[in-house]
DNA sequence: ATGAAAGCGCTAACAT
DNA sequence: ATGTTAGCGCTTTCAT
C-alpha cells in the first residue's frame, strides 16, 4: 500500500507531526539528527506526500487554475498566442512547486466550480472577455487569487497582465504612416468600449490622426483569406491593412496574394503578437511584439506575491510592446516608389527601405 | 465558510450518506422524493463537492495528468503537435468529467511522483521516447492507468496510441516515387532501431526500393532552414526531402528558398502531420497527415476503459494516415517536366506553385 | 430506503 | 525539540 507520513514515524521513532515538520521544511522546530534520519527513511521508502490529504488539512492546494475560453462544450481549440503561454506559465508554476489544473471553460458557472472544487490556490484566466470576467467575479471567488491575462476587466477581485495593446496600435499606425499610408483599414473581431482590441484600435486611430475603415472578422486564418479575397473590391483605395493578431493577418495576405494583389507593392499588412509563425510564411510578417515568456513569468509572480505573502492585490502589470519590421510592410506605391523617394536598394532587408524616405507627410 | 454535505443533509433533515448518494447518482438506493428535496437545496446552497476530500476517501480521483516532456527545469516549449493534441485531450476528458493536471517532466522520477501525489485515475504521457517510458514504468507506477501517445514503448503497464508511422513512410516514398524522385534525403531526429522517427524511415525506404540519404537534425525550423542552405552543396544530385515533421519541411523549405534553389521545381519538400502551418507556408506543404483529434479521443477512450470498466489493457492503438498533395512537392525536372504532360505555366521565378498562389514578383 | 461509525493522510493549535 | 488532540469533507462498510 501507500507509504504514509504514519510509517515513516514509526520507523524513525517520532510523531507524525516531527515528520510532517521535516518534510515541509520546518526545521527550526525539529534537531538536525532527527531531520537526517527522516529524511533517509523518506528516500529509502519512497514517501510521497498526498496532495489530496494536504489540501483537505490545510486551507491550500498548491495548486493553481489555468483557466481557457472553451467555445463550447465541444471544443477547446487554443489559440496558437495561449498556447504559448500555458507552456510558460506551467514552467513559472513548477519552479515553485505549483500543479497546474489546466481546465476548458465552457460556462460561467465552472470557474467558480473549479475553484472551489479543488480548492484551488489561484487561477489564471486566459484571453476571456472583459464582460466574461466580471460575470465569473460577480459569483463570490472564495479566498482563490485570481490573474486575468489580455484582460482590462480590473474589479476588487481581479488583477491583470496585460500587453500596452493602445502603444501596440500607436506603433502600428505610426509605422504605416511613416511609409506613407493614410488609407488604412483595421481588422478584428467585434469590439465595444473596452478590451483588448478596443485599445489596440484607439492607438491606432489615435496616431493615424485619421478615419479608417472596420472590418470585424473572426481571428482565424480562413476569416483572414476571405477578407483578403474581397479587399481590392470592398475598400479598393486602402494600401494597408492592420490585424489584431498575426494569424488573422497571415490569412489576409494569403487572401490578398490569392487575388493578385501584390504584399507589401500593392497592399501592405500587418499583425499583433509575433509568433514563430510570423518567419515562415513569405512575405514574412511585420507585426508587433510582446513578451509572451514575460507575461506568463509576471502573472505567475503576481499570484504567488498574492497567494504566499498575502500582498495587497498589486497594481495590473501592462508589459511593453515593440514594433518588429519584417518584409509584409512597405512603402505606399510598392518598391518602386520607394526608391524613387532616393534610396538605394542596397541588399537591406525589404520593408525597412521605406522608413526614412516617404518621411514627410 | 464551505457548503458541505453535511450542511446539505442537515438542511434536507437526512444523513449525509443520503446525500452523498444523490450526489454520485446512486439513485437506486433513494426514494425519488428525498432526491428532489435534495437536488434542490444543492442548487439553492450552492455546493460545489471537494475533490480532494473524495479523492482521499476514495480511491479515486477524477484526475488525470497529462505529462509532457520538460527539457529541462527552465523551460516547457511544447511542439506545435503537442500542442493541438492537448487541448483535444482536455475537451474528452471535461466531456467525462475528468480534470487534468499539466505537467512538464524533467526528470523520470517525476512521472511516478506526480502520479501518486495526486492519486492520479489515469495518465496520459505526451511524446516521450520509449526508452524514457521504459525508465518511467520500471518504477512502478501503482493503480494508475497509462497511455502512451507517439510511442513504441510497449511494456506491460503502458499502451499506446500511435500514427501509423510505417505506412506514413511508405506514403511519402510512393508520392516522390510517382513524381519520378530517386535520388531522395531523409532528414529527422537521429533514431536508433525503434521509435516514431524509425518507423517512418523504414516505411520511406522500403517503398522507395533505394538507399537514401540521412540527415539527422533538430525539429525546429531553425535546423530545417540550416539543412536547406547547405542541401545543394552536400546534396547535389537530391530532387527531394522528406521530413518527419512539418515544422521542419517548412525551415528547410525556406532554407532552399533563400539558397535560390526552387520549390518543387528543383527540390520536392514533403513534411509530416499536416499541422494548420502547411496551408500557410508558400509553396503550401505537402505531407503525411494524422487525425489528432481521433488520437486524442483514441487516448482518452482508453484510458477510461480501463479506469472504470477496469478492462483488460486494450491492444496499444494505431491511427490511420493518409497523403495530403500541396504545391512543395512536383515532378523531377520541374514544372518544365510536367508540362509535356500539358500544362502551360508562366514561367515565374520564385517557387509559388502551391495552390491558388499567383506569381508575385 | 436510510443511518452510524470509522477512517482516508494530513496539518493547525495547543500541549509538554 | 517533540507529542497530542482534533478535525478537514468525504466515502466505505456495516447496520437498521
Amino acid at each position: 500500500m501507500r507509504v504514509t507520513l504514519k510509517d515513516i514515524a514509526q520507523r524513525a521513532g517520532v510523531s507524525m507531526m516531527t515528520v510532517s515538520n521535516v518534510i515541509n521544511g520546518n526545521s527550526a522546530r525539529v534537531s538536525q539528527a532527527t531531520i537526517e534520519r527522516i529524511e533517509r527513511i523518506v528516500v529509502e521508502l519512497g514517501y510521497v506526500p498526498s496532495h489530496s490529504a494536504r489540501s483537505l488539512a490545510a486551507k491550500s492546494s498548491r495548486m493553481v487554475g489555468v483557466l481557457v475560453p472553451a467555445a463550447d462544450e465541444e471544443s477547446l481549440t487554443i489559440s496558437p498566442h495561449n498556447v504559448a503561454i500555458i507552456g510558460q506559465l506551467e514552467r513559472e508554476l513548477r519552479k515553485r512547486a505549483y500543479d497546474v489544473l489546466l481546465r476548458g471553460i465552457a460556462r460561467p458557472g465552472e470557474v467558480a466550480e473549479a475553484l472551489r472544487a479543488w480548492n484551488l490556490d489561484g487561477a489564471v484566466l486566459l484571453g476571456f472577455l472583459d464582460e466574461e470576467i466580471a460575470t465569473f467575479t460577480a459569483a463570490s471567488t472564495g479566498r482563490t487569487k485570481i490573474v486575468a491575462v489580455d484582460s482590462y476587466a480590473d474589479n476588487p477581485v481581479t488583477r491583470g497582465v496585460r500587453t500596452d495593446d493602445f502603444t501596440g496600435g500607436r506603433l502600428a499606425a505610426e509605422h504605416l504612416k511613416g511609409l506613407g499610408h493614410v488609407d488604412v483599414v483595421f481588422a478584428g473581431p467585434r469590439f465595444a468600449g473596452h478590451g483588448v482590441v478596443w485599445q489596440r484600435f484607439q492607438g491606432f486611430r489615435e496616431e493615424l490622426g485619421a478615419d479608417c475603415a472596420v472590418e470585424a472578422v473572426n481571428t482565424t486564418y480562413d476569416a483572414g483569406v476571405d477578407l483578403g479575397r474581397r479587399l481590392r473590391a470592398e475598400h479598393p483605395s486602402a494600401t494597408a491593412v492592420f490585424a489584431t493578431a498575426d494569424i488573422l493577418a497571415i490569412g489576409i495576405q494569403a487572401g490578398l496574394q490569392e487575388a493578385g494583389v501584390r504584399v507589401p507593392d500593392e497592399v501592405s499588412v500587418m499583425g499583433f503578437d509575433d509568433l514563430d509563425l510570423c518567419r515562415y510564411v513569405r512575405p514574412t510578417l511585420t507585426t508587433i511584439a510582446q513578451d509572451l515568456p514575460e507575461k506568463a513569468a509576471t502573472a505567475v509572480a503576481m499570484l504567488i506575491g498574492e497567494i504566499e505573502r498575502d500582498e495587497a492585490p498589486p497594481e495590473s502589470a501592462t508589459l511593453d510592446v515593440r514594433l518588429v519590421e519584417r518584409g509584409s510592410t512597405g512603402p505606399v506605391g510598392g518598391a518602386a516608389a520607394g526608391e524613387t523617394a532616393g534610396v538605394v536598394a542596397g541588399g537591406g532587408p525589404a520593408g525597412t527601405a521605406g522608413v526614412g524616405a516617404v518621411g514627410a507627410d
